[in-house]
DNA sequence: TATGGTTGTCTATATTAATAGACATTTCGG
DNA sequence: CCGAAATGTCTATTAATATAGACAACCATA
C-alpha cells in the first residue's frame, strides 16, 4: 500500500494542498502510528511524484493546522489524529458519547431571533407557515477547534425561552430540560457533503475548499410531535458520523 | 443576498475552483431556477471581485461536468440540478427506494478477486485475520450517470459464488438470495466525506475537487453473523443520504 | 435592421505555484 | 566526535493562474 498515491495537476487545486489532504487523511486512518513521524520530506516526495519544496508546503499547511510539528535533524512529528465519531441514533445527543474522545467540549450561541416559519421549517415542525419560532445559530468546538456549527429552529409558542436557556447551558438537552421537556428523540436526518460557503470556512476555520457534512435534522417529543428542526454543518476532515440503526 | 460572495486567494485552491464551487451550489439550491440562467459572465465577475476571464475558467469547468452549457449570445443556462436521495436504515437496499426517483438503475461487476482478510475487514466480518474473502467491485449508474462506487467483501466459505451471482443478476440482494440468504440488516455504518482520489474521479466521472462520501458499512444476516463488509463512495454532488432511525 | 447585451477568442503581462539544485543546521547513533 | 539523515533556507527557472483590454460573433428585440 505504499505504492505512489495520486495527484492531479491543473485541476485548480494546488499539488501542496492536494498532499496536505492526503497526509491529513493518512494521519487520521492512523497509517503513522508505529513511528508517530510523517515519513521525511524526500521519501513523500518520492511517493507523490513531486518536488521536496512541494512536499514541505503541504507540510507547512498541516503545521499551521497545529496537525504535524516538525523538528530539525529529526523530522515532522504528528501531533493529533482524530476525526471525532458522531453517533447519529434515535437517542443522538451532541455532548454524549464524545466526552470519552475529547476533554473539552463546547457549543456557544452565536446569535439568536424569532423568525416566521418557512416552507420547509414548517413542514418540519409540523406547523402552519408564518408561525414564528425561535432561530438559534451556534458552534461546537472540541478541545478549543471547531467541528460543527448549526441553525436550529424551535416553535416559539411551547420553547419561549430556549435561546437563552441554551446560552446560559451551553446544551440543547439542557435547554430542553429547562424547558420542561425531559426527553426527546431523533426521527430524521438527512445527510449532504459539499463544499463549505465563505460563512463556514470562517467559523469553522476553514481553508477554501474544505468540505463540510450538512445534517439536516428533526427531534421529536416521545409523543412524536415536532420540537427541533436543526441544520447542522461539520467540518468533514475532523468528523466521521456513526450511524446506528 | 445578492452581494458579493467570498473567494479567498493563496490558499492553493484556484479562484476558478472556488467560483465553479459556488456557482454549483448556487444551482443545486435553485438559485438561478426564476430563469434557468447562470447570471452574465460580467456580473459573476462583479459579484466575486475577479476578472471575466477568471468566471469563464470556472464556467467551463461547469460545463465540462456537463451542469451548464454556454449559448453565444444568449447567455448560460443550467442544465442539471439533482440529488439522488439514498434511503439508509436497518434495511437498506441499493435499488429500493430509488426507482421512483429515477428510471435506468443500473450496478455494474467492475472487478473481483479472492483476498485475505486484512485487520479492519476481519475484524468487521467476524473473522480471524487471513481467511479468504471475495473481493467485488462495483459502480452503480442512474440514469446513465455514475453514482457509487463500492468494495465488499464477502466471506468465501459462505458464498463461494457471490461475484459470479452479482455480475448476473446486477444486485447484492439478487446474489445474496441465490447464495441461500434470503434476508440480511444492515447493522453498522460510518460516513465520512473527503475529497475523491483519481481513480474515483475517473469511475465517477468527476472533475478533480470533488468530493465524495464514503460509507463504511456492515450487513448481518438475521442471526447477527456479519455476511458482507461494505466501502461506497457516493459521488457527493448527486447524491442525499436520507437516514431512517 | 440597428442596437444593446451576451459569449467567444485573441494578445499581453503580472503573480503564484512548482521544479531544481546547493548548502546550512540539527539530531541521533556508532 | 564523526557521519548519516533529517529539516531549514536560499537562488534560479519554468509552468500555471489571474488580470487587462480589444474585438468578433451571435441573439433578441425594439
Amino acid at each position: 500500500m505504499n505504492s505512489k498515491k495520486a495527484v492531479e495537476r491543473q485541476t485548480g487545486v494546488a499539488l501542496w494542498r492536494q498532499i496536505a489532504d492526503l497526509i491529513r487523511l493518512a494521519i487520521s486512518n492512523g497509517e503513522y502510528d508505529k513511528t508517530g513521524m510523517v515519513p521525511p520530506e524526500m521519501m513523500l516526495a518520492g511517493q507523490f511524484g513531486v518536488n521536496r519544496h512541494t512536499v514541505r508546503s503541504a507540510l507547512a499547511a498541516l503545521a499551521e493546522e497545529g496537525l504535524v510539528q516538525a523538528i530539525q535533524g529529526r523530522g515532522t512529528m504528528v501531533r493529533r489524529k482524530e476525526r471525532l465519531s458522531f453517533p447519529i441514533s434515535r437517542r443522538t445527543r451532541f455532548s454524549q458519547g464524545l466526552s470519552d474522545q475529547t476533554r473539552d467540549l463546547e457549543a456557544r450561541l452565536l446569535a439568536h431571533a424569532v423568525v416566521p416559519a418557512t416552507g420547509e421549517i414548517a413542514t418540519g415542525l409540523g406547523i402552519p407557515p408564518g408561525m414564528p419560532c425561535i432561530e438559534v445559530e451556534a458552534l461546537s468546538s472540541a478541545d478549543g477547534r471547531p467541528v460543527s456549527c448549526s441553525t436550529s429552529y424551535f416553535p416559539q409558542a411551547r420553547f419561549p425561552g430556549m435561546a437563552q436557556h441554551f446560552a446560559q447551558l451551553g446544551s440543547i438537552t439542557k435547554a430542553f430540560a429547562a424547558e420542561g421537556l425531559a426527553d426527546y428523540v431523533r426521527v430524521s436526518t438527512e445527510l449532504v457533503a459539499r463544499h463549505a460557503d465563505a460563512n463556514e470556512l470562517s467559523l469553522l476555520r476553514l481553508s477554501p475548499g474544505a468540505i463540510v457534512i450538512e445534517a439536516t435534522a428533526i427531534n421529536a417529543d416521545p409523543d412524536g410531535v415536532p420540537v427541533q428542526f436543526a441544520r447542522t454543518r461539520f467540518a468533514a476532515d475532523r468528523v466521521k458520523l456513526k450511524i446506528e440503526t
